[in-house]
RNA sequence: GGACGGGUGGGUGAGUGGCUAAAACCAGCAGACUGUAAAUCUGCCGCUCCUUGCGGGCUACGAAGGUUCGAAUCCUUCCCCGUCCA
């Protein structure tokens, strides 16, 4: 009703434009934006997830946070998580066929994703679906009509599909289906905004059009970049290693942000704080300077990171106990704890009960390597044994950044 | 249904009977240097056993059989992928 409700229009485009990669577009945005003010009504803006993976990283969140945004500027955040198209598998990206998910593993993931979603979202203020809920009802008849809204052609304009087509992969059928069954998700949701990663962006166009030929005004897209992961070139994925889990422990999240390139840092900065712009770019002209230690900087963005989602208490621990571990070079104050039986043991034996090396000859090449130390002192013998009597302690280290105390039990 | 091409270690990709645990490159791990950054340099990079040695054993080149003193390499069948034709 009353315009005190919502911000005025430019207000609300600037804050929601930092960091997006593109908006399709951007006067239907300020126009859609501009209705919500005068009527009073807020835009459904959502945002579709297959809950293919048990956990969420940092590269989730980035897409979460412009959907929390959004619910800060008054708009309504719609949820959607996938649990009828996740059995399909989304084919973004992926150069082969993605294998299809169980029904089973598919609602456990949606549970755990849910409660990580929230350490994001105002859950009070967010609608959560399911696309089982229509996709589960549609008929053979209507999945007929909504792929004949299609054409061939148009789905193998797809960049992934194109390539794999050229590249001798297979392409599955139903993997056509993806993007067609998804825009039904933005049919039923009548959705005004809908927001993905870049690499979403053909099937949010899919999406987008279908609305329009089901009558509907066809919604607003809004990409965000995709997040870099630790490597600093692939994208941050789970399979790939390169990941920090929103669930991991203080300690372990700001080490892993500390690891990250000085180039990758203003990304982080920009997608991952709630630095503005400005700020981002004085922050960089400053490193650039020599005023400002990159070292410091990228300490400032893993020290807000952190404590986004751990608090502020536990991201100054963490701070404090890198600056121990790396800077001062000591074993950190708050070391993981293995029970081992004791006994006598080659050194490698240990390393692989601790779980520190993946095998026996894993265990004796870290050892050649001089990477592994034993209460400190570096041990470069192979045929070292361990003599570990029952509630001795054993410090284990081995590189830089695996810490372990062993108890004898 | 037919013709043809292809399936090698985490990835790309050499290798057409022994010198191949399998080139090279990438990724990964570790060491040096540092700011646990990047770059660079160096070493490692199937498992296992011991007397740790240019050592022994085992497993590995889509699957199963076969030929051979010996096979990733040759033969047979099967599976999978792709191209063209119908």
């Amino acid at each position: 009703m009353s315009s005190a409700k919502f911000k005025p229009v430019e207000e609300q485009l600037a804050y929601l434009k930092k960091g997006v990669a593109e908006i399709i577009r951007e006067e239907e945005l300020k126009a859609k934006l501009a209705e919500a003010v005068k009527t009073g009504k807020p835009l459904r803006v959502y945002l579709g997830v297959d809950p293919t993976a048990p956990d969420i990283h940092l590269g989730h969140t980035v897409v979460l946070r412009k959907l929390k945004q959004f619910q800060d500027m008054g708009h309504t955040a719609v949820f959607l998580i996938g649990d009828f198209s996740a059995m399909i598998g989304d084919p973004t990206g992926q150069s082969e066929t993605r294998p299809p998910l169980k029904a089973e593993q598919v609602q456990k993931n949606a549970e755990t994703y849910l409660q990580q979603v929230f350490k994001i979202l105002d859950k009070s203020k967010t609608e959560v679906r399911y696309n089982n809920e229509w996709l589960g009802k549609l008929s053979s008849t209507e999945v007929v009509q909504l792929c004949a809204h299609y054409r061939l052609a148009r789905m193998l304009e797809r960049e992934d599909f194109r390539s794999r087509l050229e590249a001798n992969q297979p392409i599955s059928v139903h993997e056509l289906l993806y993007p067609l069954l998804t825009a039904y998700d933005a049919v039923a949701l009548k959705s005004d905004v809908e927001l993905g990663a870049t690499e979403q962006k053909f099937n949010l166009l899919v999406h987008r059009e279908i609305q329009r030929e089901y009558g509907l005004p066809g919604q607003v897209i809004l990409t965000m970049p995709i997040l870099v992961g630790l490597d600093g070139e692939r994208k941050m994925s789970k399979s790939l290693g390169n990941y920090i889990g929103i669930t991991e422990k203080p300690g372990e999240m700001f080490g892993k942000l500390m690891s990250i390139s000085d180039e990758l840092m203003w990304s982080y900065y920009e997608l991952l704080t709630d630095f503005g712009s400005p700020v981002i770019v004085r922050l960089r002209e400053e490193v650039k300077m020599g005023v400002l230690h990159p070292m410091d900087a990228k300490m400032q963005m893993a020290h807000t990171i952190v404590a986004g989602f751990h608090g502020e208490e536990a991201a100054k621990e963490a701070a404090d106990e890198f600056r121990l571990v790396y800077r001062d070079r000591k074993a950190p104050t708050d070391m993981p704890e293995m029970k081992l039986a004791w006994g006598t043991r080659p050194l490698h034996l240990v390393l692989t009960e601790a779980g520190m090396a993946s095998s026996r000859s894993e265990g004796e090449r870290l050892i050649k390597a001089g990477a592994v130390e034993v209460n400190g002192t570096i041990e470069k013998d192979v045929k070292r044994t361990i003599v570990l009597n029952p509630g001795e302690m054993l410090a284990l280290r081995v590189g830089k950044k695996r810490f372990l105390r062993v108890v004898g039990v």
